[in-house]
DNA sequence: AGATATTAGTACGAAGTTCGAAGTAAATCA
DNA sequence: TGATTTACTTCGAACTTCGTACTAATATCT
């Protein structure tokens, strides 16, 4: 019997999720996106999202960010305009494309969802969602950045 | 007010762990290892285990796996002998260095859980642990291959 | 206001990561 | 034994990441 390694438990069920979602986009057609790459997109605001945000919750560098955002505008699934609150500032947005691979990936991590819960017993599974919620409200800096990730825009 | 979003919640916890793990080593001195070659070291088992496995453990390919724990000997944090079970095998090692590197993960780890239980009690925290088990023992193809990750070895 | 510091993002380049394709050797199957 | 599968390696190309250094805009201080 395994014993309970956190770390490895939290590692897994996160690359399951991240990687059934991005196969089910994949195998819809959207070969011309990246994990990493998806990953931001994942995190963009339904009325845009600004670099600097997006390099936080996605974990990476502002250069990362910027380099995959602009990889993202080439493929047609974000368009960037500056933040007309500081000049300084780029929002990016979703285009017609992005919505449409939200959704294929979002349909597919309620699938995921659904699978767990059969799994786990909705009590047990309900319990997963709340704590681990209540733990990253905790954690990701993010949202002390003050922008709310987008509902019904899943990760890839 | 954010709403639950798995995927999110997954990765950040996943990320923060796994972060601030591999920060604690590096500040240990130990700085030539890498966060990819830690993923790889943290599920190499106390009496060894086959690249295969390793790659599977780790999610990445073969290829990667050999490529990385190359690495992880090259600084001496593994060692490789073949697999006397099986010739074709390759058997990676923990040595006295990467025993000692993961005893100082381990130890930011218990320091996170700590923290972890702290902020949201010994009962949701206990429930976490033990659901995030369950699933990962029902999701994980490595378990189905037998060997079972080193309890002390945390992931970095 | 004017000087200074901070913040948002960019450009470049180097290092690290990842994997497909193709190959070798050992084990297993028929 | 011959055919197939499995474990790993090699090579090469694409992708990812970030340090350093830079520009422009905003915020702060005097």
């Amino acid at each position: 019997m395994t014993q309970p390694n956190l770390g490895i438990s939290l590692f897994v069920a996160t690359r399951e999720l991240e990687q059934r979602a991005f196969n089910a986009v994949a195998a819809a057609g959207y070969g011309d996106i990246t994990l990493a790459q998806a990953r931001v997109l994942s995190r963009v605001n339904d009325d845009g999202s600004r670099l600097g945000d997006l390099a936080e919750a996605a974990r990476v560098s502002k250069q990362t960010a910027t380099h995959l955002v602009a990889e993202l505008v080439a493929s047609g699934y974000l368009t960037v305009e500056p933040d007309p609150a500081d000049r300084r500032a780029k929002l990016a947005k979703l285009t017609k494309k992005s919505r449409t691979v939200a959704k294929i990936a979002g349909a597919e991590v309620a699938r995921i969802e659904h699978q767990w819960r059969e799994l786990l017993g909705p009590a047990q599974y309900e319990q997963l969602v709340d704590t681990l919620h209540d733990l990253r409200t905790a954690i990701d800096p993010y949202l002390s950045v003050g922008s709310q990730p987008t509902p019904s825009v899943a990760r890839k």
